[in-house]
DNA sequence: TCAATAATTGCATAAATTGACAATAAAAAT
DNA sequence: ATTTTTATTGTCAATTTATGCAATTATTGA
């Protein structure tokens, strides 16, 4: 028997070091390495280490570690600046707790809906006035995690 | 078409309400609250949401929002089931410091105002769009507290 | 040491998930 | 209103993952 105390380490490694979309992409990394194995013990690497399978912004899957699962591992600015190509977005900004969006007269209706289509895990909800739009995250996701979210999600629903 | 919107707010509900272990069995518990929809449609709106699959302790597996991946340990969800029975609403959410409720499109004025006239000790405020409500909740008490005195509540103002 | 027990793994297959494609429904444009 | 475009969904095939079982390897205890 090899080893599977390394086997695991090398896993862990590896899921953190690159991205993995299926277990047999992960067997040919550890064969790389000099781990020999099949996709089943794989299955059941994986399920001891509670590893999970999640969709990726890109449009693909990954593993992540349990602890990793939560952040999109962004970091942005207090005040951020949505890309001008968002049509009607005037402005995003975050306090400690919520995000406002400024939007032209009218618009702000339109981009919470949007913004409630792309159903984000960081979003647990949005409130639309006139020209500003109260976004409120869900637990676990820090207001600046949610504006990241909402720079990217944005211009793919236009 | 049936609302998307609403089946992505449902699902959501089911997978922090109880442990579900294929989208098998998602589908049977859409199914009873009224949401036919095939598997295929169950792994899109499961990858959307970017909910990811994870083994249990028990030896199983379940579905978890990306954000309590990050902690397996805690078994007790900072998020709350509302009854079925009150017409209008799709779900109930709390975050560390507000309530979102979420309506079918139109009924959140009707609702909120129901909420601010049983006076709740538990409710400072709420304000409305056209299917999202947003609770805040007095000093004194957490979201939580608020969630269950809500859904004890809103029936009553029925 | 040596038998008994437990853990690990591969193989084969079942179960579950994803993707290609077509059909339909909704939305936007004319 | 009609056409065009886009989004959503179902069907079914392909891919991916999980598991029962047997074989093998390690571990335990006398």
């Amino acid at each position: 028997m090899k080893n599977k105390k390394d086997r695991i380490a090398v896993i862990r490694d590896i899921i953190q070091s690159q991205s993995i979309s299926s277990q047999d992409e992960l067997q040919k990394e550890l064969l790389k390495r000099g781990f020999e194995v099949t996709q089943a013990t794989l299955s059941r690497d994986l399920k001891q280490m509670q590893i999970a399978k999640i969709a990726t912004r890109e449009g693909g899957y990954m593993y992540v570690m349990p602890d990793v699962a939560a952040s999109v591992k962004n970091k942005v600015s207090p005040h951020f600046i949505p890309p001008k190509t968002v049509a009607g977005v005037v402005s995003i900004e975050c306090s400690q707790v919520l995000i406002v969006i400024r939007t032209k007269p009218g618009y702000a209706s339109s981009i919470a809906y949007d913004i409630d289509m792309s159903a984000l895990p960081e979003v647990m909800g949005t409130l639309a006035g006139d020209d500003t739009i109260l976004v409120i995250p869900r637990s676990g996701f820090t207001p600046h995690q949610v504006a990241e979210a909402l720079c990217v999600a944005l211009p793919k629903s236009m």
